[in-house]
DNA sequence: AATGAATGAGGGTTCATTCAT
DNA sequence: GATGAATGAACCCTCATTCAT
C-alpha cells in the first residue's frame, strides 16, 4: 500500500520514461527549425531534452529517423476539425476565406509547427519519402479544404469562375510565404521584420477578394486575363 | 598567319583558367540547389566541373566562400536594367505589374537563379553575414522596385490607396512561393507538378488586380478591410 | 564484501576515463620529442596511447592544444620545491651550484621533460603565445633561482662580483646545451654519444667555479676581462 | 663586339639563370631558419627567390633535397682557414681561446649560418643522413680545433690537465647555446633579449679561464672535482 | 628553361553511432 | 533503461609535386 502510494506520488522516473520520446521530439523540433537538419547535432538535441546522447539513440535509431519522427509528429491531422468548421460555417465565403487565413495564423503560422513546413521545404529533396508523406498528409488535405472554400464561393456566386487548381495556390501562397519568410530572413535580418504577419494576412485577404485596382477601373482590365 | 594569331590568343590552359571559376560556380549552383549547402560535398562540385578537389580550393578558399560566390554570382545587379524598364514603360500600371511578374519568371524564376533564393532562405540562419548581404543587394532593391510600381499605380489613380509596405509583400509572395515550391515539393512530389508557373503567375496578376470576387459584390465587401 | 567495495570504486571505464589524458599526454610527449611537432600525426599519438583518433580529440580540442598541454604538463611548478631546497641548503655556494646541476640532471635533464625544452626551442617561433607562457612559467623562475644562487655566493664572498644577468646564462647554458644535444645529435649520430652528461656536468661545475687555467696563472689573466 | 658588350653588360637572363640555385638556397635558408622545415612552404621559397614554384622543383627535386642542399651549402669548410689561424697564432692560449670565441661570433654566430646549426639540431632526428654529414663536416673538425686549442694550453702549462673530451663541450656549449637561444626565444620573447651575445661570450671566456670563485677560495675547492 | 594551373595523397577535425558499464 | 566514453567513416582543406604550355 505504502509502496503504491510512493510509486504513484513520485513516479518521476516512470513518468519521465514515458515522456522521453516527446521531450526529445520537442527538443529536436526546436533545433531543426532553428538551425536546419544538417546543422543540428544529435548531442545538442539530447542535451536540450535533458538526456544523454545514448538515450536519444535508444528511442530513435538514427538522426534521419528522428527527423522523420519530428515531421510526422508535428503534422497533426487538424483537417478533420477544420473540415467540420468549414461545414458549419455560416457566413459569406469572403468572410470564410478571411477567417481561414486568420485561424491558420493563430493555430499554425505563429506556432513552431510553421517551422516544420519551412524545414520540410528545405529538406524535401533529401527526404523524398518524407516529402511524399507530407504531400499526402498535409498538402492534399489542405488543397482540398481550400478548394472547397473556393468552390463554395463560386457556387454561391460570390466568386467569379476561376481556374480552381491554380487559385488554390493563390490562397496557399501567402501562408507558405509567411512561414518561409518568418523562419529565414525574418529570423536574422532586422529590416525583414517590417512584415507584420497579421496585417499582411488581413491585407492579403482583402487583395484576394478585391484586388488592388480602384473600383472604377476594376471592370475594364478584367477582360485581358486568360483565367 | 591569322590563324596563328587566334590560336595564340587562346591557348587551352589560359582559356580554362578563365573559364574555371564560372564552371565551378555553375557546378556548385547545381549541387547546392539540388542537395542543400551541407549535403553538397566539395569534391563533387569539383568533379562535376571536371576538375580535381584541389582545383576548387585554388579558386575558392573555403566551401563557405564558394557558397557566397554562388549567391553573389547569381543575383547580378539586374535591378539597374529593371529600373530602366520601369522608367520607360508606357502602359498602364496593371499592365506593368503583369509584365513584371512574367518577366521575372522568364529571367529569374525559371532559371537556376531561383534555386539560390530557396537556398538562401534555407541557410540564412547559418550565414547571417550572407543574409545581410542578400538583404541589401537583392531584397531591398527588389522591394524598392515593387514599391515604385505600386506607387505609380496609386499616383495615377489606377490602384486604390494601400498599406504600401505590406502590399509589397503581396507582390513578392507569389514569386517567393513559386521558387520555394518549385525547388522543394515541385522537385520530388509528382502531384505537386500540377502547378503551372506561367498560368499561376497570370492568374496571380489577375487576382492581385481584381481579386476573386465577382464584380457585382466587389464594392460591398471592401468596407471591412483595415487597409 | 570489501572486495566489492573496491571493485565498485574503480570500474574499468571510469579508471580509463581518468587515465586517458595522462596516457595521451605521455604518448604525445614521446612523439613530439621523437619527431617534432609537425611530423607527429595525431592518429599516431592516439594509436600509441591505445585509443582511436576520435578519442584524442575528445580530450584535446586541437593538435595545438595537445602540444600546449604537453608543454604545460611537463614543466610542473618544480620551482617551489627547488626554492625551498635553496633556502634550507646549508653548504657552501660552490657546493650548492654543483648540487643544483646534478639535481637538475636527475630530475629534468635525463627525463623526457628535457625533450620538451628542446621542442619548445624548435617551435617557439611558431607558437609565440606558448613561448610567452614558457618564458613566464619556466625561464623566469629558472633565472630567478640561478640568480639567487649566484647572489648568495657573491654575498658570502665565495664568488667574485659579476655581471649577474649574463652569469645566469653561464649556468643555464650547460643545461640547455645538454638537452639540445641529447635530443638532436645525441639521438642519432653515434659519435656524439661520447658526451657523458654526468661527467660533463661535474666538469662544468668545476670549470664554472675555477676555470680552466692552472692555479698559478689564474691571477694574471683576470685583469683583462670586462666583467 | 657590340653584341658582346650587350651580352656582357646586360646578361640579366644569363646571369639570373646561373644565379638561380643560389637565390633559391638563400631564400630557403632564410625561411627554414625563420619557420623551421615543416612550416616552410615551397611556394614561399620560390616567391622569395623571385621565381615560380615550378622553377624551384627544376633545381631541387624535392623539398627534402632543397633542405639538404641548404644545410650542405651553408656549412662552409672554414676549418682549413681556422686551422691556419691556430697554427700561426702567437699569443697565450687563454688569449687564443677568447679570440676563438669572439671570431666565431663574428664569422658564424651572428650570421645566418648560425641558424643552420639550430635548424640542424631541430631536424637531426628526421634527417639522420644529414646529421651524419653535419657531424663529419662540422662537428668533428670543430671538436678537433677546440681540442688542439685546449691541448696547446695544457702542453704549455697554461691550463691544468683535464678530461679533454668533455672540456671540448665546455667550449662548444656556449656557442651552441647562443645559436639555439638567439633563434628560438631570442626571436620572439622580448625579455629574452637581455642576453647580449658579445658580453656573454666575453664573460664566458673569463669564466672558462678562471671560474666564478673569488681568487682566494679558488685553490681549496678544486680538490673535490673528479676531473 | 620557366611557368603556374592542376593534382591528389594525406592530415586535422567532426559527429552519428555503438557498447561496456 | 540510461549513460557517456569510444569509435571511425567521412569531410574540408593543404601543399608538395607534376606537366602542358
Amino acid at each position: 500500500m505504502i509502496g503504491k502510494i510512493f510509486s504513484n506520488n513520485c513516479p518521476r522516473r516512470e513518468r519521465r520514461k514515458e515522456a522521453r520520446p516527446g521531450e526529445l521530439l520537442a527538443a529536436a523540433l526546436e533545433l531543426f527549425v532553428e538551425k536546419g537538419y544538417a546543422a543540428t547535432r544529435s548531442e545538442e538535441v539530447a542535451r536540450r531534452a535533458g538526456v544523454s546522447k545514448g538515450t536519444l539513440f535508444l528511442y530513435f535509431a538514427t538522426k534521419e529517423e528522428l527527423f522523420k519522427a519530428v515531421v510526422r509528429e508535428n503534422i497533426a491531422g487538424r483537417f478533420a476539425e477544420w473540415n467540420t468548421e468549414f461545414e458549419t460555417f455560416e457566413g459569406s465565403t469572403p468572410e470564410m476565406l478571411r477567417y481561414a487565413l486568420v485561424m491558420w495564423w493563430e493555430r499554425i503560422g505563429k506556432t513552431p509547427a510553421a517551422g516544420i513546413t519551412k524545414l520540410m521545404m528545405s529538406e524535401a529533396v533529401n527526404f523524398p519519402e518524407l516529402a511524399a508523406f507530407y504531400q499526402q498528409e498535409v498538402i492534399e488535405p489542405g488543397h482540398e479544404l481550400i478548394r472547397r472554400i473556393l468552390q463554395r464561393g463560386v457556387d454561391r456566386g460570390e466568386f467569379r469562375p476561376m481556374d480552381m487548381e491554380h487559385a488554390i495556390f493563390a490562397v496557399l501562397a501567402p501562408m507558405i510565404f509567411l512561414m518561409s519568410w518568418k523562419h529565414s530572413f525574418g529570423a536574422c535580418v532586422s529590416s525583414a521584420t517590417l512584415l507584420d504577419p497579421e496585417r499582411y494576412l488581413e491585407q492579403q485577404a482583402q487583395i484576394l477578394l478585391h484586388g488592388l485596382c480602384s473600383p472604377d477601373t476594376a471592370g475594364k482590365a478584367t477582360s485581358q486575363g486568360k483565367t
